[in-house]
DNA sequence: GTGCGAGTATGA
DNA sequence: CATACTCGCACC
């Protein structure tokens, strides 16, 4: 940390990045070999277009191996409006299907005659070429389809819209002056290392690379604060902004501090969840130059900004940035992309510290800014660890709470001066089942899948019956099979269950639920416990003044390669809604796993991310590697896996039962999985691989399709 | 996806 | 030899 912030200024100038990273994000060019002479117009009925003839047009459909472009003649009367990327029906196979023209050329390489372009949808160019090339990039990075990437890129028409745009010419957005330029001056970022560096390169129009770890989740310099004031500070200096938080809490906390120092009119909002039509409004804003910080959900990594000067992600740690439509992306990968055939400035802010995002400090693609330890002990609360084991014993009342004495204490006392937060695993009542003894978590003697009591078990009167959730064999005599213990209980009862048991283990204090339907984005007040799930924290305007971080080791037990990662994300994003230490704010942590509780214990996310990528690195998993997951009908799986490894030396694993197939719905058709590891100094190539066989496949339909899917992070 | 042409089976 | 049908694949 200190050895970096001390070369900060000078290798935030610097545009010499490590090669092997660089070349990750480097454009593959969207248009190769064409000019080969074409024939004439065959006895054209039209009159066409003079200059420029011929339009090159990707046709809006998944079917791998219609992924290219097509070209078709551009009749006269559309020469000035068919221009790059307006969308346009098109005669293909005996119909009218969608499209976007991607280029006007002069000439033509298909061996073929030409029909005309059959109409102008719009004359609006709502597909950039910039995008088109992200989506391009994109494409190929996932071993997608350019047109299914288009979709996620370009939201869907609105024509009411459009109307006012029509006669509006495009322009590029000029510098936005700053609405509050004091607040400017006390920039929260000068607590942090090298944090007024980053920005002064910005504003003087440079593109340095940055992962920041944000001490705090509230208040004046809360990370909302900090994103607007980098906003702000690169939109004075006339470039723009693309910003994407992983949910809508996110995206409202940021939108309001943007507007503190930007004017509203800047700012354009790009989310499902604002319908279709003002979606697509705010994309007109962009698109035509209105505003120049675009803000939003994942898919707003596409916006249509002009001259794009910094793209932030915060949080990328959140699976909430993973698309969940082909092929997949992860709004971070969009991004980065993005900054890097635009040559913009980068953020990747979170209170922790993604694997990702370490390996890019690692590499020195990016710099790593961090709160000094003087500012961290100043800002942050004091953490304490107690194991989530059996002192509960000897306070009945905390038992009732299943909260270990410490943590029971510490929040009766931080009652009395402010909300204090219990942060649980899940929703709803938890249906895991564990022994009582040793509290492993019961298993199937049959098939090893996890016990559960099911819902319909629940509503019966009598004692409920366990059952396996794999095959479903009912176990109404549990033996522990490693303490040979017959007792069951619930593994961490969900929030709901917290609660109640909650407000009688604190008797005067109000319960606030936040979770699942129930999400609360603010509040406020002593006395009241906020129970909430992971993810589902509600900000408290003067933070909390105590935080309970239960059922870690629950969540760091999960059979996923990141439990650990993402565990620490979670508590990171709890603990940084709490009061300093100076002002009572405490943490309790109830988890014994050494590494991960050290991490918070030590405030200490890039240590926690930098030990963690290195044992991926040891065990060859991701990051450290790129992974693809090749889903379907053994026989598809198996030719894609052979054609990837006919080429490159490639570890694979499998092919095994595709997970998530064992609940007897899809027994049908057995699907299998296999993983395929890939080094990125051979991801280009792989994925090129992956593309042309999917391409292949479909066109001659010699297998059933197969899901494939890159960097999944929730696949190991 | 769908339509079409080549190639092959089938019938009078 | 004419017609029926499937298969492979191009679609601009």
């Amino acid at each position: 940390m200190d050895h970096q912030s001390r070369s900060a200024a000078r290798t935030f100038a610097s545009s010499v990045p490590a090669e092997a990273t660089e070349a990750e994000y480097r454009q593959p060019s969207l248009l190769q070999g064409f000019s080969t002479p074409q024939k004439l117009p065959a006895k054209a009925g039209v009159p066409l277009a003079t200059d420029l003839p011929i339009a090159r047009v990707v046709i809006e459909s998944s079917l791998p191996h219609l992924d290219r472009t097509f070209d078709y003649w551009v009749p006269a009367s559309m020469a000035d409006t068919a221009q790059a990327g307006v969308r346009v029906k098109v005669p293909f196979s005996g119909r009218d299907v969608p499209g976007f023209v991607l280029e006007r050329v002069q000439s033509s390489d298909a061996d073929r005659d030409l029909v005309p372009l059959g109409k102008l949808v719009s004359p609006i160019p709502a597909l950039s070429a910039e995008v088109a090339a992200l989506c391009e990039a994109v494409a190929a990075r996932y071993a997608g389809t350019l047109s299914d990437v288009i979709r996620l890129a370009v939201p869907p028409r609105v024509a009411g819209i459009e109307k006012e745009y029509l006669n509006r010419y495009p322009g590029v957005p000029s510098a936005a002056k700053p609405v509050d330029v004091d607040a400017f001056e006390d920039s929260g970022w000068d607590a942090y290392t090298s944090g007024t560096a980053f920005l002064a390169h910005l504003r003087e129009g440079h593109s340095p690379r940055a992962v920041l770890s944000a001490a705090q989740g509230y208040g004046i310099h809360g990370w909302p604060e900090l994103l607007a004031q980098a906003a702000a500070t690169v939109r004075a200096s006339g470039r723009t902004v693309v910003l994407v938080v992983p949910d809508q809490r996110d995206l409202a906390r940021v939108e309001a501090a943007m507007l503190e120092l930007l004017p509203a009119s800047d700012i354009a909002r790009l989310t499902g969840e604002d319908g279709p039509t003002i979606r697509y409004g705010h994309f007109m804003r962009l698109l035509h130059g209105e505003a120049g910080v675009a803000i939003g959900t994942r898919s707003a990594a596409y916006a249509p900004v002009k001259n794009l000067g910094l793209v932030v992600c915060w949080d990328d740690g959140d699976d909430l940035h993973l698309e969940q439509r082909a092929p997949y992306p992860h709004a971070r990968e969009v991004l980065l992309l993005r900054a890097g055939l635009s040559n913009a400035a980068v953020l990747l802010a979170a209170h922790s510290r993604s694997t990702e995002a370490q390996r890019l400090v690692e590499s020195q693609w990016a710099n790593s800014i961090t709160a000094p330890r003087n500012i961290l002990r100043a800002v942050t609360a004091r953490v304490v660890n107690t194991a989530d084991s059996f002192q509960q014993e000897h306070d009945p009342l905390a038992a009732i709470a299943r909260m270990p004495h410490v943590a029971w204490q510490s929040a009766k006392e931080a009652l009395d001066h402010g909300p204090v937060l219990v942060q649980v695993a899940r929703s709803g009542y938890s249906p895991t089942l564990l022994c009582t003894t040793c509290r492993e978590p019961a298993r199937c003697t049959h098939c090893q899948g996890p016990l559960a009591v099911t819902a319909a078990a629940n509503t019966t009167q009598q004692a409920p019956i366990p059952q396996c959730r794999w095959c479903s064999t009912p176990e109404p005599q549990f033996t522990c099979q490693y303490c040979q213990g017959h007792g069951l209980q619930m593994a961490g009862s969900g929030a709901l269950r917290t609660a109640e048991e909650l407000g009688r283990a604190f008797p005067g204090a109000t319960v606030v639920n936040s979770s699942g339907e129930h999400v609360k984005s603010v509040v406020k007040g002593k006395r009241t416990l906020v129970v909430a799930t992971v993810g589902a924290e509600p900000v408290a305007e003067d933070g909390y003044a105590a935080a309970l971080l239960l059922d870690g080791n629950m969540l760091l037990r999960r059979e996923s390669l990141r439990a650990g990662e993402d565990t620490v994300r979670r508590w990171f994003n709890a603990a940084a809604l709490v009061r300093p230490a100076k002002d009572g704010g405490v943490i309790v942590v109830t988890a014994d796993d050494e590494a991960s509780v050290g991490a918070l214990l030590r405030w200490d996310p890039a240590g926690f991310a930098s030990r963690e990528l290195e044992l991926r690195r040891d065990l060859g998993l991701p990051p450290a590697v790129r992974v693809a997951a090749l889903t379907g009908p053994r026989p598809g799986v198996e030719h894609l896996t052979q054609a990837l490894t006919a080429e490159l030396s490639l570890r694979v694993a499998g092919p095994a039962a595709a997970p998530g197939n064992h609940v007897g719905v899809s027994e049908t058709e057995d699907e299998v999985r296999t993983l395929v590891f890939i080094p990125y100094a051979q991801a280009a190539r792989a994925t090129a691989i992956l593309r042309a066989a999917k391409a292949a496949s479909a066109a001659k339909r010699t297998h059933q399709p197969v899901q494939v899917r890159l960097d999944g992070v929730d696949v190991l």
